[in-house]
DNA sequence: GCCGTTTTCGGCCCGACTGTTTTCAGTCG
């Protein structure tokens, strides 16, 4: 994202937050947050849109207000009344609104009434039970708070989507075991595959006579370590890892609305809530009604019918531009899993992968690719055991050898993962790259140097006429490092007059692409490649990571590369030299 | 603060659970 969209993305929130601990009437603080989302899902450069107030009210969101504070923003880099705003709290204050169990009221009666600034003087005060005396706190409520804190202080708060999935998946065939489980189905981020994951929701159809015996068993399966909601059609627990699951029950004439409303996201269900009112209907987490008569609610498809949109992929409901697409029934036949047929950029042995190159590329046959491609380090990576510019030759008529043995069950690509250096030289001499099928360019090292080098970096890399594809180019791990922040807008301008392709590497800690850029991507004509950058046994199965992502960028199967026939992707591979 | 084939004013999503209360406010999703 452009620097001055992370900015302002920050700075709305950061003004929300206040208002909320302020106490100013709701509506007010959600149109600052709606503002920096609205920010941080767009995809062009806010300061290329420029201090032009006609054109920033044009985005849906922005208002007259947030323009002029924008259009501040860009031309003095500054807000001038969030200064005003920032002096009317403690700044302490607004990391509280993260702690589980208490909500700005909360913060703005404790700094009001017992002088609390930040978390450290929270931390003090509740070594005793003073604040037990305010209203509304009482003893339980302060113990609830003390586990907030010192949980969220032992553990990160977020997973990756690869480390939630599994979890989810794994609690899901244990519901399906159970007799009085009629359907069963993961909801929120994690089914809109978003890249980290704050908890799971599971939705189960039951008879409502059976809920009881459906909850005792959840809380009771093995990764439980704690429950921390008990109610009738809703169990929240703490997992071995962390993680929270929440478990909804609901009757079966309601899984739909259910499994929609859990979905969200929120943006997008207040969307479809507003559409029900307009039609004189309502929308809630049991149906959509009209009176007291439920005109939907067992599956989500029959909802969206009912409220005149083609049915919305869970992936597209951020409230991004899904609900034109589905009035006009245009919405993109999203690519699947099923539509991959080649693997672009794997490691072997021969530089820091666990298969040798048969082992690789029959594991990719096994999958039903047409296609794999070889692509190991280049000599920069030397932790990762890269080839010097001898050892690649070999390992090339090695790759040719094996290729050779296993036609008959798939086309084995010789190619290379060509570190992108930090001035945006490729590691290998163009004489040698020449020689290779495929070239996957990525940056590696220097993942911290300025948008405007990171740039001209990915620029020249793309200039190299021997460049098939632009590997993860932000270098980023999610959770962990940030990676390159160059312009994307540019990068992507050059990838398409240069007819290459940008990677979404499919990596549960890369997902780079992100869904945002792939997006830009997209519209712009670019082709893209999903690869899981696979070093060993079970890396393959990260494709699905890699596809969500560009189901969230609204992908068909023709914006991707890897869904190519074998010829076809020959023709094309041999296009973009 | 945002928004408009009911509107430039008057709305703005809604239900479950918890802990505090003794009918409800705060928080969450």
């Amino acid at each position: 994202m452009s620097q001055a969209n992370q900015t302002l993305t920050y700075l709305f929130a950061e003004m929300a937050d206040v208002l909320e601990i302020l106490g100013v009437d709701r509506f007010r603080v959600n149109a600052f947050r709606r503002a920096s989302r609205v920010l941080d899902g767009l995809t062009d450069d806010i300061a290329s849109i420029g201090p032009d107030i006609k054109a920033l009210t044009g985005i849906e969101g922005i208002g007259r207000g947030t323009a002029q504070r924008i259009a501040e923003f860009l031309e003095t880099g500054n807000i001038s009344d969030r200064g005003e705003l920032m002096s009317q709290i403690p700044g302490g204050l607004i990391e509280l609104l993260s702690i589980p169990g208490l909500g700005p009221k909360t913060i703005g009666l404790i700094w009001k009434q017992a002088g609390v600034e930040s978390l450290d003087d929270l931390k003090e005060q509740l070594q005793h039970d003073d604040l037990a005396e305010l209203p509304g706190l009482g003893p339980k409520k302060l113990e609830n708070i003390r586990k907030s804190i010192s949980f969220s202080e032992s553990s990160g708060d977020r997973v990756h989507l690869g480390t939630a999935m599994s979890l989810a998946r794994w609690f899901v065939s244990k519901f399906i075991e159970f007799d009085d489980v009629q359907q069963v189905e993961y909801a929120g981020s994690l089914r809109r595959g978003q890249e980290t994951i704050g908890d799971i929701d599971l939705i189960v159809a039951a008879d409502p006579k059976s809920a009881k015996t459906i909850s005792n068993a959840f809380k009771s399966l093995p990764p439980v370590t704690e429950v921390l909601v008990n109610g009738t059609t809703k169990t929240s627990v703490r997992t071995t890892d962390g993680l929270q699951v929440d478990l909804r029950i609901v009757p079966p004439e309601s899984y739909g609305a259910a499994l929609m409303y859990f979905t969200g996201s929120k943006e997008h269900n207040i969307v479809m809530r507003q559409r029900a009112i307009s039609r004189k209907m309502r929308l809630n987490e049991y149906g959509l009604l009209k009176g007291k008569m439920t005109v939907a609610g067992r599956t989500e498809k029959e909802i969206y019918r009912a409220l005149d949109l083609a049915p919305i992929p869970p992936e597209l409901r951020e409230d991004r531009g899904e609900f034109n697409l589905a009035e006009s029934d245009e919405l993109p036949a999203l690519i699947k899993l099923s539509d991959i047929r080649s693997e672009l950029h794997a490691h072997t042995t021969a530089s820091d992968g666990k298969w040798t190159i048969k082992e690789l590329a029959l594991a990719a046959a096994e999958r039903g690719f047409h296609t794999i491609a070889i692509t190991d380090h280049s000599k920069g990576q030397a932790q990762a055991n890269g080839l010097t510019n001898e050892r690649l030759e070999q390992h090339i008529l090695e790759i040719r050898q094996v290729a050779d043995q296993l036609k008959k069950k798939i086309t084995i690509l010789a190619g290379s993962e060509v570190d992108i250096l930090s001035d945006g030289k490729l590691d290998y001499p163009n004489s040698l790259l020449e020689q290779l099928d495929v070239v996957v360019a990525s940056p590696h090292a220097a993942l911290s140097q300025d948008p405007k080098k990171a740039t001209t970096r990915l620029m020249q890399a793309i200039d190299n006429p021997h460049i098939t594809i632009l590997g993860h180019p932000t270098g980023r791990l999610l959770l962990r490092r940030e990676g390159l922040s160059p312009d994307m807008r540019q990068v992507i301008t050059a990838a398409y007059e240069r007819g290459i392709a940008i990677e979404i590497n499919a990596n549960t800690w890369r997902l780079d692409l992100r869904d945002t850029h792939a997006r830009a991507a997209i519209e712009a004509g670019v082709k893209l490649a999903i690869n899981t950058d696979a070093h060993g046994p079970g890396d393959l199965d990260q494709l699905l990571y890699g596809v969500v992502t560009a189901r969230r960028a609204g992908a068909t199967k023709h914006d991707i590369v890897n869904c190519l026939s074998r010829e076809a992707l020959n023709r094309w591979i041999k296009g973009t030299k």
